[in-house]
Formats: C-alpha cells, structure tokens, sequence
DNA sequence: TTGTACATGTAAAGGGTTACATGATTCC
DNA sequence: GGAATCATGTAACCCTTTACATGTACAA
C-alpha cells in the first residue's frame, strides 16, 4: 500500500460485486450463454467448491447488463423465448480486477458427516465403522463423478484454459485424500476392536 | 417402537433438531460446559468442517434443555453469572439416534479461492500464478494450525476418544493434497511460461 | 485505569435455497 | 399423449452471521 496519494475518505469507485454475479460473470466469459446454460455449466464444472441457484443466477445477469459488463439479446429457438449474453471489454476488465483483487478466501467446508465422525466416541464401535464407511463410499462416489468429468476438463485444456483442469486436480486429490485416511483409520479400528 | 398403539398417521413423537443443537448436545457430552466453553471449543475442534456462533448457541442449549436432553444450574464464578449444563440420559440417547440416522450427508464446500483459480485463465500468467501462491499459502497457515491442534487431539485420544483425532487427519491430509497439486501445476505452468 | 477475557442475550440484516408459476419443445 | 428438457422469473422461507447490548473479573 503507498498510501501517500489517496483522499482521506475513498469511496469506492466501482460497485463491487457480489461473488454470485463474478461467478456468472466467469461462465458467460468461458462460453455460456444463457442463463439455464449457466446453471448447467456451473453444475459440471465448480459445483464441487461453489454452488449457485437459478433464483441468484437471472438476478445476476440483469445487474451485469444493467452495469454493461455483459451485452444480451433476445435469440430464441423457435417459439421458446431465450437470452443470451456475452462479456463487453467492461466486463473482461472487471472479471479480471475481481481475480487480481486481494481479498481475504476464507475456506468455507460444512460437512455433517465429519462432524458425526467426531463425535463418534459416543456410538457403538460397530455404528462408528458404519458411519466411516458411509463417509468413504461418498467420496469414493464423488471422486468417480470429478474423473468423469476429466474428459471435458482435457478438451478444455486442449482450448486453452488449463486451469479448470487444475481445480479438478485438486477436487480428485482431496477426496483420494480422503479415502486413505478412512482406509487406514478403519484398519486401526478394527484392530483395537479384535482386541 | 411398538408401534400397535400409535394411530395410523404417524407425526414424529419426538422432534428433530436442527444439526447446530446436535452439534451443541455433542460438544456438552464431551464436557464443555458453558455456552461460552462450547463456543471456544468448536473454534479449536471441528471450526475447520462446521462453524456455529453464538447466536446459535445460546438458544440451542435453551431448546436442549426445554426437551429435556441437557440440563443446567446456575454456577456463576464470584458475581460473574454463568449457567452450566450436562447431558442427561434422554440426552445421550437423542445423540446416538442422530449419529446413527441415515440422512443426505452433503459435503458442502464454498471456496472463492478455487474459483478464482477455475477463471484463471483470464488472467495474466504471472497473476494467475500469484494467485496459485496464495491458495498454496493458505493451505500452508491452515496446515500449520491443524498441526498445534494434534497435541490436544493426542490427548483427547489417550482419554478414549479417538475420532477427533480421526477428523483432525482428515483436515491435515487434505490440506497437504492440496498443496501438492499447487506445488505440481506451478512447476508445469512455469515451464510453460519459459517456453 | 484500561484493555482483555469471561459470560450471556438478541434484533436486524444478509445470503441463499426451495418452491411455485408459466410456457415451448422434443423424445418416447 | 405424456414425460423430460429447455427456458425464465420470483415470492417466501430459512438459516446464519453481524452487531449491539450488558455486565464481571483480572492482569498490566
């Protein structure tokens, strides 16, 4: 920070956005067009790490035309009615200032099942191995899902943009992570439990 | 159940709490006391996979203890008041029927930061690993923390409870997971930026 | 005496999802 | 002809956090 030449009082300039509209934002960059294609997108590619629902997404996308960050036009098919949208040089800068901006990325996970995990002194050993292994079957489902996805993740790659495949990286890296805690926790368990 | 004298329609006889009463219910069996105990000991705990606030708390432990699955007595230290609380045996059922339940265990994740790195491909490439960086630093501090908290795991442990420590390695091993992909992608992209 | 920790309580605001509403198109 | 998919819009609800309010004890 220089310091040294700002006013006293700054208010903000620019309106800063809500994580929601970057996250639209971010999509109709990467070739999302309209907002059903959005939501799609969003669940095949960051639902892992950031959700959005159709209720945020339609909302964002007027405030983002409104600010003239993205341009849309009526394009139906056929009868049906149908938006699409694309980023204007507006848009592209802000998307950008939002990425450099510095700002503080609290790592934000609510998990029930580890939370039934740390109390599971207060269960049988044998519920106890259950509820472990119910929470290794879901990652074991979710790691099946994230390399699903690879493929997409590697044509994208191929179009230049490598880092959803990064992302991807560390969704499948984690939930391997995961599972070998769970492994081996279950071998010590039973164990103590033949004791 | 014996189920012969209940009418046909069955409403829940008793009620289902919200998983921020379980979680307070568990954090009293396993010996805080105090609503400002259990505050403290959820930050040092399971702060990295479930947060609660006060808020929450206080009118938990009232609803606990109205159904009669805690109970509390003044015990204020000097002229300071404080209300302190156990499970009782209703209690302690209540929470093994929650651990055992078999509900939707959603692994919800909201991170900014890997979002940020899914669009970094809009940004410059020193940006973009800067950012890296600092997702890769973040793990780092959370690592760090999680690593101090082992000692207290340990001895939680020692005294028969051996799933936080269960938890507590979760945290740990997929912090590392993360770093490790960090530490891979930079090299690559790095490479691809001398080239 | 001033700041920090202990201790409880709650109103208001915020952010998000669910659910409903509407209608066209396509596939079986 | 009916179900699933495409497509948009929004009111109501729910959960959670923030912020304020109040007061004691203790250490620097």
């Amino acid at each position: 920070m220089t310091g040294m030449e700002e006013t006293p009082t700054r208010p903000p300039l620019e309106p800063v956005l809500a994580t929601p509209a970057y996250v639209v934002l971010g999509m109709v960059r990467l070739g999302s067009r309209s907002g059903y294609e959005i939501k799609q997108t969003v669940e095949q590619s960051i639902r892992f790490f950031w959700t959005i629902s159709q209720a945020q997404i339609y909302p964002s996308l007027e405030l983002l035309e409104r600010t003239g960050l993205i341009e849309g036009r009526e394009e139906p098919q056929g009868r049906r009615r149908r938006r699409v949208f694309q980023v204007t040089p507006a848009g592209e800068r802000e998307l950008e200032r939002w990425l450099e901006r510095e700002e503080p990325m609290p790592f934000e996970l609510r998990d029930v099942g580890m939370v039934k995990l740390f109390f599971a002194d207060a269960m049988e050993p044998e519920s106890a191995a259950r509820l472990l292994q119910a929470v290794q079957a879901r990652s074991e489902e979710r790691l099946a899902d994230l390399e699903q996805i690879s493929e997409v993740a590697l044509q994208v790659e191929r179009e230049g943009n490598a880092h959803p495949m990064l992302t991807l990286r560390m969704g499948i890296a984690f939930h391997r992570a995961m599972i070998e805690v769970c492994e081996q926790f279950a071998e010590e368990a039973s164990l103590a439990r033949s004791r």
